[in-house]
DNA sequence: AAGCTGACTATGG
DNA sequence: GCCATAGCCAGCT
């Protein structure tokens, strides 16, 4: 059956969903960067897409650990997202996570390789 | 409906 | 060693 071409709107929306996906796999404790979600949905180049795709998953109903990704640089660039940019940090440093300078510490020792879950 | 924006990252000057 | 630029792609206005 060929289908009208009023549904040519398909498009890959696997790529958000599979973002929320893995964030969700994402432990306690630990944070992620947009780069590494992004090669592991394959493609490396849209890590921006990993990051507005947790934006945007702040809307939906089910909650999101977004809190848990960071950048490359342990940067918690996306703080201002959550309303207020304390959010952010408060439910990290809930989970145990220091975070000082906007700044995760020791995020070397806390980042969570998604490969490693795969 | 078309263009802008964005929670990034790598590279070059 | 810091600032500027380019690539990336889809949802949002």
């Amino acid at each position: 059956m060929k289908r009208k071409s009023k549904n040519s709107q398909n498009k890959n929306k696997d790529f958000f969903e599979k973002v929320y996906e893995i964030t969700k796999m994402i432990p306690p404790g630990r944070v992620t960067t947009y780069g590494a979600i992004a090669k592991l949905i394959g493609s490396p180049s849209s890590s921006r897409l990993v990051g507005l795709a947790l934006k945007y998953s702040l809307r939906l109903k089910e909650y999101i650990p977004a809190h848990r990704v960071v950048n490359r640089n342990g940067l918690l660039t996306g703080k201002h997202s959550f309303g207020d940019p304390n959010i952010m940090q408060q439910l990290l440093e809930n989970e145990g996570i220091k975070v000082e300078n906007n700044k995760v510490v020791n995020f070397k020792e806390l980042f969570w390789d998604p490969y490693l879950h795969l």
